[in-house]
This record gives structure tokens, C-alpha cells and sequence, in this order.
DNA sequence: CTGAAAGCGCTAACAC
DNA sequence: GTGTTAGCGCTTTCAG
């Protein structure tokens, strides 16, 4: 079985206290002969020490819970990739948990992080109610949100410029000369960034006068999605040729597999855009216009924030956006 | 701070020993009063038991480890939503880490994982020898690798129908009546996957005595994948329209963006086909014919097998193969 | 420069 | 039914 502090100390004949002076680097005082010994005890042991022990002494356990809305999605892949990439430069490790869309089991899972002592926690939140969070600040545990707001704001808050983003790419559709929009989403009301991309196409549409009608789904993948809402609206304006804005990847990628089975092309038929994280709709139809949130780079700096509480100077809480950038193609 | 079990005891008025006992659901031997009287302190301290401690007596994290050859990766997501399903109704937590398509980083999270105490491990292996994970089984933690093999065979092995999968795409190829294949690839040498996917071409490319064409490049990422060779075989060889194999869907991603750029269409120009793990080679140009493997269901096997060797009674170590799919599709 | 000893929060015999 | 006790493997004063 594995070999533990004490096996080590034995061998190479000095204190349990020496060898852990070593693994930690306090070589300051320690003659060279000793520390090459344990060295040589440690590779021939293949000792490697036991975190579960050692945090319950230096309350550090060198991991990182990281929970996300949906697993299954390229939003938490990318994100995910980009905390690692700083958690990985700290030595630390990143215990990774789905909420599935669900409040319960977010809390579930965020009690099962508590457990394991986690360092920190980045949360895309299920609620906007940060009060649902009081039990995570009471544990003393720093956390950092991602993707979308939860108030009243108590934890930084990394995401990106939905608002301007749906205003920019509204405009855009504006100037294309569509005269209806319809705006694709999940429900609006329990995710605020997905409000602030409604409210983006929402405004402008008014300032424009031009109607934006909001089509709401349960469920995001393609074959759960209620795509035939778009057909319904279609089929009760006839001669009528809307621009169609998704609020999400998964969205975007449900609608266009109705469009191909309905036989619908884009532009021709219909004008369509929305969010898509992995460029992918750069190869659908005609080249579909989209919205990239980056998301590797808010797990980045969601993971640095995060590391500035852990180390006991936390930020203010405040937004950090990060500038979503629009890529224009060729579906309005 | 948060509270700890003695905590619970005292304002309960208990012993330790019996807050563990209802702490892990030994309620046949306690008054029903004892019960309540811990419930009610456990709920109104808002304590959370620490998982470090009870895992130093217990010997059980509840910890699973995963490391994939590349986090950013539509399949590493898949895979380890796969795993989530399981882990998550065992009450376990996964601890995920990429390994960067490096062998030196992805010892280094091996050890850390072995650090951790990790109940079990799920590798996609950047070795196929396995002696060079000998010492996580002299660190006695069960492990099965997924996607590539790894001998000689140690672990139980869950991956795709690699060959038979290429085999079938392979006829299919030829049927629709290329006269050149070319098989756009990474190092094939160095993983098992990916050369049961070009010998599955291979062999039915001799069968039928039609040339098949390695082309090998490093990077995976469109920008990093040097199309260009294809552009290059091209070039070399005027009005050829062969047929181009991906063997996974970054580089199918990677050939469609430079065709894209180049003006090339399929089928006119050439023929395509490839890995995509996420349906959106549906969308792009006419539709992409291409295999999916399924690493959900992946996940799921490779984690009900590992807890099989958690709890004692570890399956031999054999190559179970989840059957990919063709989708057909008009890119050939 | 190194060692002894206490203890982190929990579990599991073994008592009673 | 419940309490006592002895650790799990490590870190960290405090001595020397």
C-alpha cells in the first residue's frame, strides 16, 4: 500500500518533522546530506504525500470546485479548460460538479464541495438570489460567479457584455432591413444573462419600432428544444420574413436542424444569428453571423479572482465583463 | 468557521461516536429522540462533515479521478458527462485534469491525483505501454482506460469500435466511387485509436486495391492542423478528386474552414468524411457524413466498471467496445 | 539543523 | 443505545 511520511522518516532515518520541513521546501536549515537522503528515500518509495492529511492540519486542500449550470455544453468545456489553466500554475486541482439546470441539485453538489474543504468555488449560478449562497460565505469559503448575475451582489462576477453584445448585433440586423425579430431563448426571467440578451434586442427593437417578439423553451438540446414555435410564427404571418436571434449555442444549433429538416433556408427564408461558442457556425449554411462570449477567458479570470480571495485579499464585488465579439456572416 | 462533529455532539448532547453513527445512517441501534435532537442541531449549525477527515479512517474520498489527453475537447465533455452520470448517483465527486496531449504533464497529474487519494481513475492514455502506469497500481488505485489501448493489457478498456467503424466508412467510400482516399490524421503511431481508424481504411483500401494516403500533422486545433498538405497532394495531383478521412473532429473542423477559404466544395471538388462526436458536421456544407462514437456512453461504462473495482470485485482486463455510428450523409 | 509531541475532524472497535 | 478511546497521515510549535 502507500507508503506514508513515517515509512519515509524511517528509512532515512531522520523525524517525521524533517521529512515534512523537505516535501514543503524548507531547506532553508537543513544540511544538504539530509535533504538528498530523504530525496533518495522518497524516489525509491515512490512516496507520495497524503493532501486528504495534510489539509486537515494546513486547512488546504489544494482543490478548486468549479460548478456548472449543464455539463454537457461547450460553454463548461471552454470554461472549465480556462480555470484549469491557472489552477494547474498553483498546483491545485479542480473538482468539477453539474448542476443540471436544477436549484436542488446545485445545492447539492455545492454541499458536497463544502465537504470536501474545497479552497474556492466558481458557480454559474441556477439562482439570481445570492441569498441562496449564504451557506457557502458561512462555510468561509471564497466563490466567484461566472455567466450570469445573482444579487444582491456579494462575489465577483465574471461575464461577458451580454447587453452590448445583443445591442451591437441587433443594430445589425436592424441595418440587414428585417422589419420582425424573434428572439429564441430559454426562459428569460431566471437567468440574467439571458435576460440582458433579450433586453438587448428588446430595446433596440423599440428605438427602431420595430416588433421583437420573445419565443420562450423549456429544455436547450436539439431534441428537446420547441423548435416549432418558430414555425407556428411563421405560419401566422405569412409573406412575412423575420430575423431569428438565439440566446444560446445549443439554441442556435436546434434551430438550424429544424430549419434543414423544414426544408428552410437562411437567408433566404428567414435571417438567423445568435450565440455559439466553438465557431462551429461558421461552417453551417451560409456561414451563420454569431456571437462568441469567450469563455476560456472568463474561467481564467474568474480562476484569478478567485486565487486573490483564496489568498486573503479578496476583489470588491463587481461585474467584470469580458467583451463578447461579434462575427459577421453571412445568414441576415 | 464551520462546525465540526464535536460541535454537533456537544449541543446535542451526545457523544462523537454517535453523531458519526447518524452521520452515516447507523440509526438501527438509537432512539428515535436521538435521532431528531442530531438532526435538528446538524441543520440549524448548518454543519457539513469533512470529507479529509473521515476519508484518513475510512480510506474513501469519494473522490474519482479523470484525465483526458485534451480538456478542450467536445469529447472529453461528452466523456466526462458520461462518468458524472454515475459518480453523481454514487454520491462521488470527479476531480478532472488534462493531461495537454503530454506524457511528462499527464504523470504530474497522475501523482496529484494519487495525492489526493483518489477512490478510482479513468484515463485516456497518452502511453500504449503500460508499464508506465505501473505506479498508480503500486499506489493500489483501481484505474480503466478509455478511448486508446494501453499494453500489455492491464486495465479494463473501454473504447469505440475504431476499426470496424473506419472499415464501414471505408466501403462506403469506395462504393460511392473514389478512386483516392486520403486520410488526414495525428501521429498515428502514438495512439491506438487513431490507427485502428487509418487501418481500417487501409486494409479495405488494399482490399479493393484503391491507393490510401497518410497525411499526418500535429495540432488538432484548426489553426494549428497544416491543411495544407491536402491542399499540396492537390496540387500534385490535377483532376484526382479524392476523398479526405478525418480522424477526429477537430480535424474535420480544421479541413472544413480551410476548404472554406480555399473556395473548395464538397462533394464537387473532393469527398469528406470524419470523426464528430457532436452532430454539427449535420450542418455544415451539404452534411458531412461522419461517425460518431458516442463517448457519453463511453463515460458510463468506463465508470461502472471502475467502481466494480472499487468495491472489490474488478472485472478482467479486456477491451470492451461501445459499436460508433455512421451517419450518412452528402459529403461523398 | 533536527526531534518530540500535540492535534486537525472523523471513524471504529470495544466497553458499558 | 451510547460513550471512550485510539488512531488515520500530516503540520507545526517548541525544545534542544
Amino acid at each position: 500500500m502507500r507508503p506514508t511520511i513515517d515509512d519515509v522518516a524511517k528509512t532515512a532515518n531522520v523525524s517525521k518533522a524533517t521529512v515534512s520541513r523537505y516535501l514543503n521546501g524548507h531547506f532553508e536549515r537543513m544540511s544538504a546530506a539530509t535533504r538528498d537522503r530523504i530525496a533518495a528515500v522518497v524516489a525509491q518509495l515512490g512516496f507520495v504525500p497524503n493532501r486528504q492529511a495534510s489539509a486537515l492540519k494546513s486547512r488546504r486542500t489544494h482543490l478548486i470546485g468549479v460548478v456548472v449550470a449543464d455539463l454537457a455544453n461547450i460553454y463548461s468545456t471552454l470554461l472549465i479548460t480556462g480555470i484549469n489553466d491557472v489552477t494547474k500554475e498553483a498546483g491545485d486541482q479542480i473538482l468539477v460538479a453539474g448542476a443540471g439546470n436544477d436549484l436542488a441539485e446545485e445545492k447539492r453538489v455545492l454541499h458536497l464541495l463544502i465537504g470536501q474543504g474545497v479552497d474556492g468555488i466558481i458557480l454559474q449560478p441556477m439562482s439570481q438570489d445570492s441569498h441562496q449562497y449564504d451557506f457557502v460565505r458561512l462555510a468561509g469559503i471564497p466563490m466567484v460567479i461566472v455567466d450570469r448575475d445573482s444579487l444582491p451582489r456579494r462575489h465577483v462576477t465574471v461575464a461577458s457584455s451580454d447587453y452590448s453584445a445583443s445591442r451591437t448585433l441587433a443594430e445589425t440586423v436592424i441595418r440587414a432591413g428585417y422589419k420582425d425579430i424573434i428572439v429564441f431563448a430559454n426562459p428569460v426571467q431566471l437567468v440574467s444573462s439571458r435576460m440582458l440578451r433579450y433586453r438587448g434586442f428588446a430595446d433596440v427593437g423599440q428605438d427602431h419600432h420595430i416588433p421583437v417578439t420573445l419565443l420562450e423553451t423549456h429544455g436547450d438540446s436539439a431534441a428537446e428544444a420547441d423548435v416549432s414555435m418558430i414555425g407556428a410564427w411563421l405560419t401566422a404571418h405569412p409573406g412575412h420574413r423575420p430575423a431569428v436571434f438565439t440566446t444560446n449555442g445549443r439554441l442556435l444549433m436546434a434551430a438550424l436542424f429544424w430549419m434543414q429538416d423544414q426544408g428552410l433556408q437562411t437567408p433566404r427564408d428567414l435571417g438567423i444569428c445568435g450565440y455559439d461558442d466553438w465557431d462551429w457556425a461558421r461552417l453551417a449554411g451560409p456561414g451563420i453571423t454569431s456571437v462568441n462570449q469567450h469563455p476560456q477567458q472568463i474561467g481564467q479570470k474568474a480562476a484569478e479572482f478567485l486565487y486573490q480571495a483564496v489568498n486573503g485579499t479578496p476583489a470588491p464585488a463587481t461585474r467584470i465583463e469580458i467583451p463578447a465579439t461579434l462575427d459577421l456572416r453571412h445568414s441576415l
